[in-house]
DNA sequence: GCGCTCTACTAGCGCGCTCTAGTGCGAGTA
DNA sequence: TACTCGCACTAGAGCGCGCTAGTAGAGCGC
């Protein structure tokens, strides 16, 4: 037994022990015609006997083509687990294997996509990407690459995303109706669609003529940034500024914090204050109240991702493409008429 | 430009054009010595120029070894990220690359561990495995192989995990020694620690005299088992069957959604009934209030499972080893004193 | 008998890299 | 001058597979 473990048996292995030509063995691993019935059987159960499997990287080195796509995404965001769901399925349908490089703490796009493209991946599958569009130009051209989330102009990647302005009008434009007034935007940050939802809202409270109640406050996709704004609002309204009677949050995890920190205070949701997020991650069920939320179709985004690259990899010279998803905003409980007065 | 895209550069290209030999750029670019520096810049300068990348496929073809951890991971698990991020940076210090395969619907833990071995993974990491003794004993004949977060014995195959028993005792006494006599165990089903935790709960009760209050709950380590025994248990009450005073839920995510449902219904924790959680995942300070549970440390636990396979790997011969972690009850907001009467 | 086609199988190159065993050369030593 | 020695560098085999070109033999028509 050798450092590397066990020594693994190799086609030449089955071959000899099933007295045919390495070749053979290959004919009957790929499922090609050129093999009788009889020595197919013969080989498939002595590789069985010796445990023999094919190596990927051999294989892939002599095809020339990996059909392997990689996956960029981010371990700890609930939608990206819906993604990656939906990725795995449609890829398998359509002949491709997956692999998986999470960026973390540490470990930022680059390496992840690198790792991805070390590994002879095809394509990659970037999920909510924070690049910029100079650096997701260049990766287009090195490599297939579709950006899932995060709209890409001016850079040669097909894009998958969700339609954020009619996702963001159908929650303010519900919200508007209920008859809030005082809506209050938590922002996405850097985070992917976070800049068109961001303007999304603006316009919208523009066409109700509510400019001057407009008010995006600094926030992040996660958890934690919902909490510091609920801390915020409610710090505010201790200081005598009321708190707004609506407030559209950045995604899921966002509204999951916000709505924790409101509990904590106190603040009755949506008694005293509506909450809107984004996503409908599995997450949304999960909340002491249903949350209202835009639904973004995680396993059609998906396919489309993988179709999009599948294809450009399949025809020569496709132009990239951009998919968008309708949203559609799901009612739930976090959201009703504000307060009189 | 064909159908794998752009046309990958190899060490070809980069010799010719930096007029060296293929095998000087090799030596370059695994930084060994042979090289003088004014060489080496050129080569590099070249390689960056015309965009070359070393190809891991062939790379690990000629070198035998791949220096590749896989980690079978479940997408939906926080712990898991918890956990995944742990893994990157020690697998880095020590030189291996971390090739990532999720389990799915769809896709199970059998399909995600081939795919690892497939790339030539010298070892998986399999974080909550859910196989059994006979199948993880197979694995770890065939690779080198840790199971991390359940404890596995009678195979060939590392372990690490929290010493669950001590764990469950910490939370039990804590809970004992605030006055819970009417305490319930929602059950982790097949998840990792579930025996040895059902079983640390039937003893704890036992040793304060309580077996005639033991309560089991069927769960999993999801949010939808913790929502559905709350509901259990809130359906219960109408039919005049008294709440328990304490709840020790599954894990963390169980325990979220127990909170939830216990939310929903209007149930007040801690002050109707206290609630412990297991992982100490980064869900635990996003509750509404923050959760009392068990801590199992992801970082630590993530160091000694990449140390354990890499010491496997570098030392020959090396036996199947166990880390047992210990854990820690972190006391919050969901526990308190049972309602008096 | 011949040529033909079809099936079952084999030989052997090459994928892009690592690594061992060299070669060539200038400096140091006797 | 002859010799080692160390350094910079190269030749070439081989990792495990895919794939093209080819062969051997059976079956068939004439």
């Amino acid at each position: 037994m050798s450092a590397t473990g066990k020594q693994r048996p190799t086609m030449a292995d089955v071959a000899a022990r099933a007295g045919v030509s390495r070749a053979l063995v290959s004919i009957v691993f790929r499922n090609q015609p050129g093999a009788g019935q009889e020595t197919r059987d013969r080989v498939l159960r002595v590789a069985e006997e010796i445990g023999y499997r094919p190596d990927n990287a051999a294989r892939l080195l002599a095809r020339g083509r990996s059909r392997t796509l990689g996956v960029m995404f981010t371990v700890h965001h609930t939608f990206h687990a819906d993604l990656v769901e939906g990725i795995y399925p449609e890829a398998e349908r359509r002949g491709y294997d997956v692999l998986l490089s999470a960026t973390a703490p540490g470990r930022d796009e680059i390496q992840a996509v690198e790792a991805l493209l070390a590994h002879r991946c095809e394509a990659v599958i970037l999920l909510g990407p924070d690049a910029g569009a100079a650096r997701l130009d260049e990766l287009g051209r090195r490599t297939v690459a579709v950006s899932v989330g995060r709209r890409v102009r001016d850079a040669r990647i097909d894009s998958v995303h969700t339609a954020e302005n009619k996702g963001v009008r159908q929650a303010m434009d519900h919200l508007f109706d209920l008859g809030h007034r005082r809506i209050v935007h938590i922002d996405g940050g850097r985070g992917p669609g976070s800049a068109e939802r961001r303007r999304a809202y603006g316009a919208a409270m523009r066409r109700y003529g509510l400019q001057a109640e407009t008010r995006v406050l600094a926030g992040s996709h996660t958890e934690e940034s919902g909490i510091e704004a609920g801390r915020l609002l409610v710090a505010e309204r201790e200081r005598g500024t009321p708190l707004p009677t609506a407030v559209l949050a950045a995604n899921d995890r966002c509204a999951l914090g916000l709505l924790m920190a409101f509990a904590r205070a106190g603040v009755e949701v949506p008694g005293e204050v509506s909450v809107v997020g984004y996503d409908d991650s599995h997450l949304s069920h999960l909340m002491p109240v249903g949350l209202t939320t835009v639904r973004q179709d995680a396993v059609l985004m998906a396919e489309r991702a993988v179709g999009f690259v599948v294809d450009r990899l399949d025809e020569e010279n496709r132009e990239p493409r951009e998919a968008v998803i309708e949203p559609k905003l799901v009612v739930r409980d976090t959201t009703g008429r504000p307060a009189p007065g």
